[in-house]
DNA sequence: AAATAACCGAGACGGTACGTCCCGTCTTCGC
DNA sequence: GCGAAGACGGGACGTACCGTCTCGGTTATTT
């Protein structure tokens, strides 16, 4: 519907103000203000601030074509240390913090926008996970996935500590001895 | 600062709109309209819906004096699996279920309730679990008390799957390997 | 410029809203959907509502050539209260009350609208009626046509006391009286 | 319900408004925006502008504390001249014209304000003169003040033609003819 | 019959104003 | 003199229309 200029301004006006104010304070009149847009365009075509991060989130990692690529080295314990070092990262990185704490904030109420989140951006990496353990003949590997992944999440979403190199090894250690690797 | 009366009023007033409608539509003056409150008491007391919803939570497993009880039955399977049980109950409880989403999403952007949510529930909690593993001298209690909750969490936060009986059994043998206890 | 085809489609459309909702309320985009015209058709012919409006009941008056016609009976009285009766008629007429106040409105702050109505309806309709007084030697026939008409407008118009027969013959002895007719 | 001190501002606003610009350019948010008042105080206490406007003739001619007083010298021709020459002077009033005009057509399409309007100020002027004529032992004293009004408005409303001293003496001299006083 | 305009529908677009909701502060008034 | 009731300035909401602007399809000539 929106043209691609269009969609662009958007785009690159909402990831601006999210780098400058909490994104709970993100308005839509903000938006079609900094982009130079009226409240009209932008209710053609997304219905709340979370549709329109969410969609600038996804056109910026398209754009760097940044699929979750799984290494694949042969050695399945460096391999699962370079991802969580990666998605640690990712998810420390300042530039997008507080946009995926915000995300997720919305994903609690928001259900068109949960569902849209998992298969976009949730399902792709856990099954690029899973792929790499069913490689190393992992069993369950749906499940070793998600008891590699959600420990470094709940970590980081309730904040509870922080993340160090020593607990990342250890980390991969204990999922591979609970997948009867080690 | 607020008299017994007047908590009381408000908790029951948030609460019995936290039943009816999604969370985030409750407001300052939606609470004082229900509690037969004045706005200014509310923010006497409290800042925001966020503080008070959390401040009537609290207020409630209180008084159910609800600390969590982990149980020592000396077979430590059995008790990680009632306790996953538990957990997953509480989180699908429909009376509950709201509540505690709205109250995850409002941490990520209220780093005062996130310390206060941290204190008071999430500590006890993890602690509680450590502590039962320690005593099956598991070792790294606290990070495999991670590795439990973690996983449960992750599913239920980001509604990437349901949970059943089997997954349970699966998740607590993993977490039992994971730490040498199997 | 517009094809006779779709003016004819306009009229229809602009008369038919007009029917149905407060005149107030007609929109450009409302006709335009009505009449299944793009809004930049309307534009090029008219520009708003109360020019498709008034263009409508002029195309109507036109059509069922319904040009005012004063009768001459040669009772003068007579002739006037078949007249009164005839524009009170019409003043009152539920399909067109509404288009006329609406009409009578939009002279207010609209002079080429304004200058458009004299021309085409109100002076044809006062100059009938002075030529009707002028063959019966009322002196200022022009001026007691005013004294004549006003005085129905200003009730109609403020809607301040309702017509009815004997006021009507009362008000036709006033204004023949005052002409030195009786 | 609005505060003395409020209505003040909102009137002055109005009226400052109705100064600059045509009256139907008039909006909520510029009178909001003029008065130092938020739009939510407007809706509080009018719910449109011709509400607000109305309202701030009505203060203004209560201020001035100017009910209609219909001279008595004796003389009626020389009252009515006077009253006619004074209707005239204020409908022509430069500050006031336009907004009686925008008030004329508001009252088209509000009956709310139409009624109030009747009561506040038609009538008094109607009665006022009917009362004077009915101390000249005039008959059907009312029938005769709207024969006086009615051709004044009429003119006046619809821009027929202008007034002038030779028209307002003849318009006398034919309403007390009619009146069978000459 | 093909070329060339004029005209049209559809609807995206930047805007302005609407009327509403809620924010957090301030004022009033009755107990 | 405290506290409920609620007026207030403010900001954002989501919607309705405004008038302008492409963009493809007809229609009707005009050659």
């Amino acid at each position: 519907m929106a043209r691609e200029r269009t969609r662009t301004k958007v785009h690159a006006a909402a990831l601006s103000l999210a780098g400058e104010r909490p994104v709970a304070a993100i308005t839509m009149e903000g938006i079609a203000a900094r982009a130079g847009v009226s409240k009209q365009t932008l209710y053609r075509s997304w219905s709340s601030t979370g549709e329109i991060l969410f969609d600038a989130l996804l056109a910026r990692s398209l754009d760097e074509n940044g699929r979750v690529t799984v290494p694949n080295s042969g050695d399945l314990a460096v391999d699962l240390t370079a991802l969580a070092t990666g998605m640690i990262d990712e998810l420390a990185d300042p530039t997008q913090e507080r946009l995926l704490r915000a995300l997720t904030a919305e994903l609690q109420s928001d259900d068109a926008l949960a569902a849209q989140f998992r298969a976009a951006l949730l399902e792709p990496q856990l099954s690029g996970i899973s792929e790499r353990l069913r490689q190393a003949s992992v069993p369950a590997p749906e499940d070793v996935a998600e008891l590699f992944v959600g420990p470094i999440f709940h970590r980081w979403l309730l904040r509870s500590r922080s993340f160090d190199a020593e607990w990342v090894a250890a980390h991969v250690e204990r999922v591979l001895r609970s997948a009867g690797a080690r």
